[in-house]
DNA sequence: CGCGTTGCCTACCATCTGGTAGACATCTCT
DNA sequence: AGAGATGTCTACCAGATGGTAGGCAACGCG
């Protein structure tokens, strides 16, 4: 048994990898606690991927390779009505769906932020340009807030999610006694009023509280 | 030379510490190097602080009080007219004055979260009832934003300091050519006219752009 | 003066790190 | 069947890590 159970013990490698580095940290992950955790010794994990550096460049690589996957998913939302809400379930979803990757990512720009830099420009930059011009253009419209600084708001809700999905628990639990690791629906509805409230002009929000 | 230099050598120890923990993360940082940046040999580092751990306590602790002597200024900012800028321009300050201690608290939230819950419970708890108690009340009166979810938004506003000024420089540079590590005063602003318009209930914002 | 304390040092150590060399076994294809 | 590729392993290594043991000079103080 090869080709099929080969390509399974990457993917295992990979996963266990983007957990271990996710939740401690590149530096302070040993190859072998990776090989620990697949269920193999250091020297196999060595094969098929040469060295440490080979290793996270993976999972960094099907990181944003799964992200690439979402974004056509997001700028089709952009065509929609609905366009803001949509995009902001499909990115909030995209992290939920595994906080590794917001640990990792958040890691990746405190740890080595030059080739987070190089990361952000290829992968990020482009989406942000789509969304900023669309805020634009709705400014000039009206629809939205006349000082709304569009590319440094998109940077604030990335950092809304990122920070909120990746300390999930953590800094949030100040306010849940709910201490998993997911994050709170509560938390997640305040991002989404709050992102929304900071940009719209006047907006009825959806749902209003007896005041 | 003893009893004025000595208190020398462990603020001085405790600064670089701080820097390259901060930098780098606890773990992937060794007390040689930091006794190299401070320009002493290892043992005697080990003198001063009996091993690593006593060392990281101490740079934690050392944070944690600074926090601590800014609590008051922002209580008695809190009691004023023009609260709401005033608290947030201490807090936005404390985290600029030196980005490190952003950094620090976000690795600390990343690599142990269980710590870092005690730290929140002692230390962000009393200051986050005291401000969404006040929010509370303003909401009452209708100066605030009913649907506004006081404890989770203050948990955002956290977010959005502590992510920017803890990654300035790289998820920020996407909308910045500046790319160094001070926070740009871009998106200082966009820090606070989010967090006013996603908490006031209509605002005449400050500055207004000719639309 | 003598004696303990303080601060910094050299020397050393067990352990773990990422990584290499090379022996097997198995699977693939001619 | 036989040759080469493929995947897993044992054995090993040089270097770095956190930490201990102990020497030694300078100082404070009776």
């Amino acid at each position: 048994m090869a080709a099929a159970k080969d390509k399974d013990v990457e993917m295992e490698i990979l996963r266990e990898a983007t957990r271990l580095f996710a939740a401690q940290g590149v530096e302070a992950t040993s190859i072998q606690e990776v090989a620990d955790a697949v269920g193999v010794k250091k020297q196999s994990l060595l094969y098929h991927y040469a060295g440490k550096d080979v290793l996270h460049r993976a999972v960094l690589e099907a990181l944003l390779s799964r992200w690439n996957e979402t974004l056509p998913r997001l700028l089709r939302a952009a065509a929609r009505e609905d366009r803001f809400d949509a995009i902001l379930d499909e990115t909030i979803g995209f992290f939920v769906e595994d906080p590794s990757r917001a640990r990792l990512l958040l890691r990746e720009a405190l740890d080595r932020p030059d080739s987070m830099r190089a990361l952000v420009a290829e992968f990020v930059s482009p989406w942000l340009a789509v969304l900023s011009e669309n805020i634009k253009r709705a400014q000039e419209i009206g629809v939205i807030r006349a000082d709304v600084d569009p590319e440094a708001y998109v940077v604030m809700v990335i950092h809304l999610v990122l920070g909120n999905v990746a300390t999930a628990g953590t800094v949030s639990t100040i306010a849940e006694k709910h201490r998993g690791t997911k994050v709170p629906e509560r938390m997640v509805r305040e991002i989404k009023r709050m992102a929304r409230a900071a940009l719209m002009a006047d907006v009825p929000t959806q749902e209003r509280r007896a005041g």
